[in-house]
DNA sequence: TTTATGACAGACG
DNA sequence: CCGTCTGCCATAA
């Protein structure tokens, strides 16, 4: 096993924290991690990461399934899954980032229906 | 060893 | 408001 993997390993970690039906950004995640990773270096993880990881759960800050950019196959398997545990979509490849977006400071485990949204400029594209 | 390339994010004009 | 550029850092060639 390389040394890498450790340091990705933080990274996994952090991935399957997030709650069904709730996401977090590359950037969220790199914030979380001591290792002074970088966004970036969320995503190279991510290419690589193991099968059972929820990497669906991951998306760029803005919400969009960036992953589109790598493969659109791919794209389309991560849209079913969050689809799958009711995210709700704003576009073809973004999602509402305001209502799933996780705070793992948060105890609580669920999406509250009745929390009031911000009100936030989503620029659709 | 050097260069190029991202599943990003924030700054700039 | 929007397209570009730049910093970031692990891999691949």
């Amino acid at each position: 096993m390389s040394k890498t993997k450790g340091q990705f390993s933080e990274i996994y970690r952090w991935v399957r924290r997030i709650p069904r039906g709730r996401v977090l950004s590359y950037g969220d995640i790199a914030a979380l991690c001591r290792s002074g990773v970088s966004a970036r270096t969320v995503g190279w993880a991510l290419s690589v990461c193991p099968d059972d990881l929820p990497w669906h759960r991951v998306v760029n800050y803005q919400g969009r399934l960036t992953i589109g950019r790598r493969s659109l196959v791919l794209q389309e398997v991560q849209r079913q899954r969050l689809l799958a545990e009711g995210v709700r979509f704003v576009a073809l490849d973004q999602i509402a980032m305001d209502r799933h977006r996780w705070n793992p400071r948060s105890r609580a485990k669920n999406p509250r229906p009745t929390a009031r949204k911000r009100r936030r400029k989503a620029s659709a594209r």
